[in-house]
DNA sequence: CTAATAGTTGAGTAAAATACTCAGTTATAT
DNA sequence: ATATAACTGAGTATTTTACTCAACTATTAG
């Protein structure tokens, strides 16, 4: 099964730049410390998920990165389609050829559930993300760390 | 996510266990040609549905294994909990302690995915896998192949 | 009784995937 | 000019996974 730390960190990533769409591009470096992912991994992820025209860049000071569209207009198994290959819970990846190229005795019960849970993760926007309680709380939360750093610097 | 190769072989072997529930203990050695799993992996596998009550085990010659109940009273859930630590989507392994101890932004996202996933799975039993008609095809395909290697060995 | 069968256990290993780093290049704002 | 920050590709360390090996125990058939 292909849900694993990198579509995650994609998913997390993409939830703060769109709870930080209105201050303007974001930098990875800002995205690296709120959350804690390695800079030079999300520098990997973003040139994936740019292919994907999930994000738009913008180069030089004061750049970084912007939602393409709408927070309502992205999902998260768009995200993470565009880091992993696929949602995908069978072997075969999906081919069918799991058993001297023919489908094995539970080829079908992996795709259904393959289904299913694309289906979830299809109908979770960002803005939905942003909307809930939790989410806003943690995100608070790390605004807060963020300045107590900040002032620790001067 | 914990959904691997070990889980889907997991759940292979009870379904053949259970398409052959009418002839007895079914050996390891015999899944193993059937399915196509290496036979010492097997045993780590069983080993562990055994010690979850999944299976019964008969040792001796003629011996091998049975379910240790009605093919209607087992699900894929608890084949894949038994073999794996759990069905998880979280990093933390729902703990909730992702970002210095706290949950991080997406913590409840997967959470839901994974209650998700462990609701679809727990409402399949090995019976109504046995009744699709895709496992009966493979099943008589598997059984043909089985037939066929018998002859030549003669 | 003894030989063969088949489960039981634990330790160890090879291969693959994952997560991550590094070193550089290019574009742009000030 | 210079600093910033995106972009790129190659390379590596770590972890997980899949699998093997070797020995042991229980049971049955002959």
């Amino acid at each position: 099964m292909r849900l694993t730390t990198k579509g995650r960190y994609a998913v997390t990533a993409m939830l703060d730049l769109a709870l930080h769409a209105d201050r303007g591009p974001i930098s990875l470096a800002d995205i690296s410390k709120r959350q804690e992912i390695s800079l030079s991994y999300l520098e990997q992820l973003f040139s994936k998920l740019r292919q994907n025209a999930l994000v738009n860049s913008v180069r030089g000071p004061g750049g970084g990165y912007r939602l393409s569209r709408g927070a309502d207009q992205i999902f998260v198994a768009q995200i993470i389609d565009a880091v992993n290959e696929s949602i995908d819970a069978t072997n075969c990846g999906g081919a069918g050829n799991c058993q001297k190229g023919q489908v094995c005795l539970t080829h079908y019960l992996w795709c259904d559930l393959s289904e299913q849970i694309h289906q979830f993760l299809s109908g979770i926007s960002l803005a939905s993300l942003v909307e809930r309680q939790e989410v806003k709380s943690v995100s608070e939360r790390q605004e807060a760390q963020d300045k107590e750093q900040n002032l620790h610097l001067i």
